[in-house]
DNA sequence: TATTGTTATACTCTATAACTATA
DNA sequence: TATAGTTATAGAGTATAACAATA
């Protein structure tokens, strides 16, 4: 019998595992989130990842949402008639639109950006010591 | 002056923070995921949500996926056409439909549970012990 | 020929409101 | 009256394919 262990359960799955449940858990503060600002998910999302400043092809954007390039030409549809993002031509290559920012957009982003850093009630019943050991495995995890 | 700290920007946000960078990034695994498994986001998510052998209503449900009933009748819709869920009427409540995964679903579920536990490439680079030290501080979070 | 962004199409998800059948 | 689930409706997200402009 080849014994297959009954499931490989790595610390890293069950670490992931435990990571999902907090993600699961904290879904309706996304929503509410999003709903206070008035952005659909992926509205929000697209805004999130659009870094003020720094132009971005229509399709770097889809790439980061991992969708088509037609689905992102109608969210930015709806982001540019709030005026929260304006496409530009590239002047590199006359295919290319980039999106931007505009000051508005970025007012909305950073609200956005500090309401979703609100950590969820979980991590806040670890002790400072525990959050900052906490800090520094992830970043060890999530360093280049 | 009441002195508004620029930031609190405890080590709990931070953790936080780094988290939802480590979701977002694996988002294109989840959709790979959904794809094999031909189940849209919202059906895996309920597929997941649903534990086989225990009857769940579809306002249950709807709650726990954050969104009205309305949006569950869809979406059960689909996955009842596929068979991998059923509805039965609720014995001690004639207005409520219980939710009951069959084995086709018990199935996919679990192969959903499989493939979504695999934990992304960041996590696997830390040391056996520092994975445990992470589900440690986990745990110890999410305990009731 | 290949790529960027758009359009067309069809399907799914979503919230809201109105409806039914229960309670 | 209130609740569980459905239906109707309208808007938004999604993938696919076809298209125009550009490379």
């Amino acid at each position: 019998m080849s014994a297959t262990a009954p499931a490989p359960t790595s610390a890293a799955s069950e670490a992931w595992l435990l990571m999902s449940r907090l993600f699961q858990g904290n879904r309706g503060q996304f929503f509410a989130v999003c709903q206070e600002l008035k952005l659909s998910p992926p509205q929000a999302m697209a805004l999130r990842l659009l870094e003020p400043g720094t132009p971005t092809p229509m399709s770097e954007l889809a790439g980061l949402m991992h969708c088509d390039n037609s689905n992102v030409t109608g969210i930015v549809d709806r982001l540019e008639a709030r005026g929260l993002v304006l496409r530009r031509p590239a002047s590199h290559d006359r295919r290319v639109k980039h999106l931007v920012v505009t000051d508005a957009g970025a007012d909305v982003r950073e609200r956005l950006g500090t309401l979703m850093a609100q950590p969820p009630a979980a991590l806040l019943r670890l002790s400072a010591a525990e959050q900052r050991q906490l800090v520094a495995l992830l970043g060890k995890a999530l360093a280049e």
